[in-house]
DNA sequence: GATACAATCTCCAGCCACTGGAGATTCAAG
DNA sequence: CTTGAATCTCCAGTGGCTGGAGATTGTATC
């Protein structure tokens, strides 16, 4: 039971190498073990923790989030209500980014809708990134 | 008409002093000239083109297509098509991101909705991020 | 056992788009 | 002329990695 190595473990959790090694750095996984040459070294447990990390990382939870995540997830026996706090908070961030980007694809949009395809100087793209008061007005 | 000070087109133009160096540094804007002691010197034109600078970044527009945009900007006789593929490109990668930032919304919602405020142990949260496969599966 | 070559090691730099601070200098008001 | 705000340059840090240099280790083949 040597334990696999950390390319292994990056195919596993489909992440890379040197993303390992800086969530090492910042104390969010470390290797059981290391192999006589220095080598690090890592078990199913680790596995399951950085595929853990990556799936939060996806969602979009920050680094700090997902620390407290982490810690939570290994207190299994603490309340659960700190990590519904960090999620719904989470939840909202997402919504408010939902809407700014909503309101951007519509100013976008009227942006090269309205583009004449002539010259620069009656480009309604340029026009409206040089004067904000053309824009609908949702940002 | 000796120009305006840095703080003062910094306040034009809704921006940070260092931000407006910043963008010097890089090569988007600079000051009209100096004055005996250094300062810089910015004219009503400078304060067009960072409100520019400002209003393309707010629509999400990297400092790259900014540059590609401003050079256009520059050049009012020149087709306005590669401002137009600019702004579509990036149209589409604000839908992209508003894609996947919906299927995220979904996925936080039905966490923090199903989790039973009970222990970690049993959290719907820290679950679905131990498993991907209790995923609604949309990202 | 020797050799070749892939994988890993540490350390350091860079990405984007700023932001903040230290310490020195200049400007504008009174 | 003094004072205090504004500006100057230079450097470091943010988040979350990513890539490379140069040295070492691990493993498969002969």
């Amino acid at each position: 039971m040597a334990g696999m190595a950390i390319g292994k473990l990056a195919v596993i959790a489909a992440t890379k190498v040197q993303t390992i090694r800086y969530y090492e750095e910042i104390g969010l996984i470390r290797p059981f073990a290391r192999s006589e040459g220095g080598h690090r070294l890592y078990g199913p447990e680790d596995a399951r923790r950085l595929k853990f990390i990556r799936h939060a990382r996806e969602l979009g939870f920050g680094i700090e989030e997902i620390r407290e995540l982490l810690h939570l997830s290994d207190n299994p026996d603490t309340s659960c209500s700190a990590a519904d706090i960090i999620a719904r908070s989470h939840l909202e961030q997402v919504e408010l980014r939902l809407k700014k980007l909503q309101a951007l694809r519509k100013e976008l949009k009227r942006m090269v809708e309205e583009c004449g395809h002539g010259r620069v100087s009656h480009c309604r793209v340029i026009e409206v990134l040089s004067d904000h008061k053309r824009c609908g007005g949702e940002h």
